[in-house]
DNA sequence: AAACTGTCTATTGTGGATAAAAGACAAAAT
DNA sequence: ATTTTGTCTTTTATCCACAATAGACAGTTT
């Protein structure tokens, strides 16, 4: 087992989708651009559709002869790449278990856990070390240091440097920079969200990422973008674990995203900085809040 | 080949040093610890030892026999990590070769050229692209983004925030904690280095860094402490590439540090912020000199 | 009793092998 | 004259094997 075919099962399955909206499939390349896949992938695809009956292919001639079924999708369990399994199942024991700071971490032990090969787990933490919450001693194994309290102060702090001179750097946009309509769009969403928070409520954590990574993004600065995977990751665990009052926290954030996009559009400078930190603070209590 | 054993000739080669200075060596336990490896290494040291008649081993009793001689040293070509290999051949690459922006990074290419296994290079480039100089495309090759003037402003941006802030909680910090004792040590050796600056300047790099990481570390904050390994690493090869006036860079440099060392002891934040402005400043101009 | 040594086991670092996926190039079709 | 397809080569992702290194434990020495 060299290698999983992850990539063709997945792109199979949304090759499915695109086939019961057509009557006859585009060429390879154009097939390729749209999944975002090699024509090897693609060939491969169209090989097994036609296998299925789901296809007559004929060189250019890609006709559909039926509606695909559920069963010809493969399950999605079988389409998640080996890194995505490795985090989740490392962030579980971190996040879920009773994981202290000081604590070992092995690779072998990990890599048995999770049934696979060491060399993947070795790569999953050489990449994850970026995000501060684990060590290398060379030669040996790594050391938790734990999502404690002083992980998320340091975290934060630099957050709230770099979000004040993205936020700044935003306010200065040309009027007719493409992250204005961007900001339009996810205004009207927080607006959509908001009339019916009771059922969407959970809507927002993925929207909080979208705003801020825009914002972030107009500091044209790679360190500061790319810092933001980090807050990204941290939220997005944290969210699947702590969940009182979500609804309650998810509509006071969503107030003060309108306010802190009104005053991105104000483009007055103190009136940014005043709804950003004010936003910023608040953000920081509820992460403090759930981690004691 | 699996593993080099370089853990084993360095420290085998350090060792030796010990053993000149002394008529017997310490316990195993003692010796790890001095060397900062495991007993088994330090077992196999002594054991080479004894069979270079260097010293007579019986347990507890290390007598040494003869002083080491030159050929007795691993010669310092085996004792580099493969890591440390793999970074030094490919900066060269990237900053001497014609590395235009863009360029594809090859695995197999840069592991065949260096003689290693792909699995070593690989993780190098995985723990590299932190440095924002390169970007993987998933299942496909790296794209080297290059050693541009964009890059350096963008970390510099970065560096001049964390290093402003860091700046100003170095000169709140408590009067007896130990950075203070150790920056007396190094303004010591910014005037020794001044007043022998024709024969010493090249000193400067080192002690940049040692100063530069001092301050960072009194923020108490893992990413702008960690940040600061990206800076090291820029202005490490750098210097050794660019060497245009040198003396006249490093002797000023060396003057803004002891007015930005001079405004720290102050602990007045308006003269720290003054003095640290005015040296980055300074230190960007240089960088981008060097640029094109 | 504390530290040290002998011996043994477990884990890490690295090269090599292989299936999956990407991609190059010429021939074929519009 | 493009664009598409058939075929082939190259590269990446991953597993596995094995030497180097770390580390555990019991017996031994001071």
């Amino acid at each position: 087992m060299a290698k999983q075919n992850t990539v063709f099962k997945d792109a199979f399955n949304r090759c499915l989708k695109l086939l019961a909206e057509t009557s006859c499939l585009p060429s390879e390349p154009e097939l390729g651009t749209t999944l975002g896949v090699s024509r090897t992938t693609i060939r491969a695809i169209l090989t097994r559709m036609e296998e299925l009956q789901l296809l007559a292919w004929d060189k250019r001639t890609k006709v559909v002869l039926r509606q695909p079924k559920p069963e010809d999708y493969y399950p999605p369990e079988e389409t998640d790449s080996l890194s995505d399994i490795i985090e989740r199942s490392f962030m579980r024991r971190i996040l879920a278990g009773g994981a202290e700071p000081g604590m070992q971490i092995n690779e072998l032990e990990l890599a048995r856990d999770i049934g696979t090969g060491t060399t993947s787990v070795r790569e999953f933490l050489i990449r994850f070390s970026r995000f501060g919450l684990i060590e290398k001693r060379p030669n040996s194994h790594w050391i938790l240091k734990g999502f404690t309290r002083e992980f998320a102060l340091e975290l934060t702090e630099v957050r709230e440097m770099f979000e004040l001179r993205s936020a700044a750097s935003f306010a200065a946009l040309a009027p007719d920079h493409p992250a204005w309509s961007e900001l339009d769009r996810i205004e009207a969403l927080h607006h959509e969200i908001l009339a019916d928070i009771d059922n969407r409520y959970k809507e927002f954590s993925e929207l909080d990422e979208r705003f801020h990574l825009l914002v972030h993004t107009s500091s044209s600065n790679r360190f500061i973008v790319d810092f933001y995977d980090i807050i990204t990751i941290v939220f997005h665990y944290h969210y699947q674990w702590n969940k009182t009052n979500a609804r309650e926290r998810n509509a006071r954030a969503l107030e003060e995203h309108l306010d802190y996009i009104a005053a991105l559009r104000s483009r007055d400078p103190a009136r940014v900085e005043a709804a950003c930190r004010r936003h910023l603070r608040s953000a920081r209590e509820t992460l403090l809040q759930s981690i004691q």
